[in-house]
DNA sequence: CACATCCATGCCGCCAGGCTATAGAAGCAG
DNA sequence: CTGCTTCTATAGCCTGGCGGCATGGATGTG
């Protein structure tokens, strides 16, 4: 029989979860989907998968069965993806390269110039990701390297070298009566709406919250996004204030907005990352050369 | 990325085919939605897996890729789909015993009933295949054992019991010029159109059109069929005549059908299979036990 | 007893998979 | 050289599936 690995990874959040209300959020659909399409995967199959109750879905033997193997068959089909992207890219001599927002700053452009005189008959393609995704690409393996801020969620299974640090502003809407100061203490944002990564990004969301500077308090979500454009926009609305890498003020430049310093917050730290399968691939460690060539010069 | 399975083995049925109009047409869908699930998949994927040309699809590397891992992962898929179903029979002490047309004939009724008697517990679930898969369910992984005829393709990877023989009748439409006869030698059958089982079936089909006593000569196919009634209708419809198992006078006896005596092809066998894996379940080996019990009473 | 929480069903809208018809390109045979 | 064949691609249409919302039934909780 045919499956699609969307009912797989349904499948699988259910069985995580115990529950068809709560892997329905987690999956970002409505329970009455996720009841008919579990439903119609035990059909499929001719076996049922789960006993249903109020406390929720327990595994059957059956389900167990499936529950023990699924993750191995949707791991391997994003491996076969990955490799036969990676494939595709050595074909036509591009690296496709990951980034999240402004990726490296000027030292982008520095690298992909070292990295054009490394290899001239390859070139670099700049494949930008959400905040949703800190490994820019990399745990999808959609891309050979990535541009990232440390630190982020799957980082340990990753090859990571720093490049630079910079330090971080506060971003703030124009009309904000924090917008006149010259610079501000981060104590006196800690009941401050912010403007977050989504929850599932983790670590990387604590570090743009600056959540172990808060004294244990949680922090006032004003708003969730993951792409530069919505997080600027949260911000001129007024939805939230924002921590921001010093560039930011260079490249996110906008009217209604308004970049001042920070104290008491540690400074971002940008670096190159990379799948240690990528050590065996010769074009992926001359891009990390190239990376590592532009931090000596800058 | 999601993937469904079907969109794999439409792709590696064109990746065997180097050709879109035959792929189609062995994965009985039309040329234009296969053109149009391999660029969807293509798209999905962000990599060009063929050229296209008038001499039809090759392989781009990202496709060769992809084609060297696809046969595992949907093998992978089946294997677990498959494990899934046994569990779930374990789980209900069902056992499930696929079968062709009349099975093991009157002998089946012995079988389950001496298995019944061994494992009052469990009960026995007849699946029915078409003879478009000689393997009765076995290769599927949705039984756990099955009564066959013998031989048939793929019978080399199971384990196999024979249990019985039974001569083999010619089944006509009671208005076919020998459906006067007492007796007919296959040696006057060469010109009559047959109706057959499908192609892929092979060696199957070739042991129903009794191939091997044709003298090298392609037999005439007059219908081809995979299921009983169809067969049975194909046959009373004069669209062509068909050897048949010496049960079929008692278990498919029809209005508008002669079975006569038919000198000069070998008898059928009946069998029981199971996987290698089978080997390892207890209930299977029991059930095995059960019909060669029977086979020695008969 | 009222409420909350869990899963299931019904209905609706939109999109995807499949079809037929047909087009364009290129190789082949006469 | 021309007509035909064969290959893939596109357009339009139809049907079924995926996803939503509304709501129901059952059950646990305060």
């Amino acid at each position: 029989m045919d499956v699609d690995t969307r009912l797989l990874r349904y499948f699988a959040a259910v069985a995580d979860e115990g529950n068809l209300s709560r892997a329905a959020e987690r999956l970002f659909v409505s329970q009455p989907t996720l009841t008919k399409q579990i439903r119609q995967l035990e059909r499929a199959l001719g076996a049922v998968l789960f006993t249903r109750s109020r406390a929720g879905m327990a595994l059957t033997e059956a389900g167990r069965a499936l529950a023990a193997r699924v993750p191995e068959l949707l791991a391997g089909w994003d491996e076969v993806a990955a490799e036969t992207r990676r494939a595709a890219g050595r074909a036509s001599r591009v690296l496709r390269v990951g980034f999240l927002a402004s990726a490296a700053n000027e030292a982008t452009r520095r690298i992909i110039v070292a990295f054009r005189e490394r290899r001239p008959d390859w070139r670099v393609e700049m494949v930008q990701s959400s905040w949703g995704d800190p490994t820019a690409g990399l745990a999808g393996g959609g891309v050979g390297a990535a541009l990232v801020r440390l630190p982020f969620p799957g980082q340990d299974g990753l090859r990571v070298e720093e490049l630079f640090s910079e330090p971080r502003l506060l971003a703030v809407h124009s009309a904000h009566p924090l917008a006149a100061r010259d610079r501000v203490d981060f104590a006196e944002l800690l009941d401050e709406p912010f403007v977050a990564a989504p929850v599932e990004t983790g670590a990387w969301r604590d570090f743009w919250l600056a959540s172990e500077r808060r004294g244990g308090r949680p922090p006032v979500v004003g708003a969730v996004t993951d792409q530069p454009d919505a997080w600027l926009s949260a911000i001129a609305n007024g939805d939230g204030v924002a921590l921001a890498p010093e560039s930011a003020a260079r490249f996110y430049a906008r009217p209604g907005i308004t970049y001042l310093p920070v104290d008491g917050v540690e400074p971002t730290r940008v670096g190159v990352a990379w799948t240690a399968a990528g050590d065996a691939d010769a074009v992926v460690r001359d891009f990390v050369a190239c990376c590592l060539e532009v931090r000596t010069g800058a």
